[in-house]
DNA sequence: CGTCTTGGTAGCATGTTGCAACCGTCGTGA
DNA sequence: TCACGACGGTTGCAACATGCTACCAAGACG
């Protein structure tokens, strides 16, 4: 079950989402998710997670509208797990922890799955924080408004 | 500590990104250091977790070499935990993150602390991901390259 | 039918988290 | 210099979550 309360300063939508997330493991279903992986089997071998947990953390996603729970698009009567909108909007996510992997955790030349652009083939670029007038920003140009009610 | 096999599937970016940050409260940290946060109390009350839930992720952090202990600034005896590189390098999945929450867990109007340019005080870009030549990519854009040497 | 695959559930051992109490060191004012 | 509170933990324990294994029902498939 999803613990709706688990961090109580729940204005700030980083701990909102990590809250919706509900654990690692369902970011890498979601990865998986991205990767192509729809059937509860896919999932399992994937990730060989066990399955009751798998089972777990599928409810959650499809209960905080991250994946959608569809009839088999191969005609059988099992189902499938696809990203909703909502969970396609995690692409983002997925990619910054990525690239901070490649980054940090490889060493060079050593091998490790790649995310590219499917037209060309190439490898994305580093994602960018950018103010609204284009600026590249670093941590240190920004701060946080602790509350407001203007979006 | 710090589990250095949790997730077997480690040739992906993801995974290691993962198992690297711990848990979710690791990455609130990380977000609150983002934010200024320095000493274990501050972590603590911001926070409110236990205390000896800190002092284990604070370590591994630290472990990790995402946080780093240094003296406190202020000339007393105390340490002060601070961003290295490396953790500054994961503000695009805090930022990933936040405007995640931001668009799919508040309603239009309702208060939320907001990361904004400090220059001119304004909102930030929506992340994008993007090809080499530029193009957004969208999700179904992009492939998996499940394994590669070149770098 | 008979058998294999799929997608689970149930029970139990183990690991992790959270809470509360305690403790040594540091800072500070009198 | 000494008392007292704040800081930064550690320890023990109860509760909960995780992971493993066994089991099982329905669907696919010959």
């Amino acid at each position: 079950m999803v613990s709706r309360t688990r961090f109580d300063d729940s204005e700030c939508p980083v701990a909102r989402s990590v809250d919706a997330i509900g654990d690692w493991w369902s970011l890498l279903i979601v990865r998986d998710a991205f990767d192509g992986s729809r059937r509860f089997g896919e999932f399992q071998r994937s990730l060989g997670v066990a399955k009751n947990i798998l089972t777990a953390r599928l409810r959650a996603l499809v209960a905080g509208g991250v994946l959608a729970s569809v009839p088999a698009s191969d005609g059988s009567a099992y189902r499938e797990y696809v990203l909703t909108p909502k969970g396609k909007a995690l692409f983002p996510v997925i990619v910054a922890l990525r690239q901070w992997g490649e980054q940090n955790f490889f060493a060079p030349g050593e091998p490790h799955s790649q995310l590219v652009d499917r037209r060309h083939g190439q490898r994305l670029r580093p994602l960018e924080v950018l103010s609204r007038d284009g600026r590249r920003l670093d941590p240190d140009d920004t701060t946080v408004h602790k509350i407001t009610t203007t979006r």
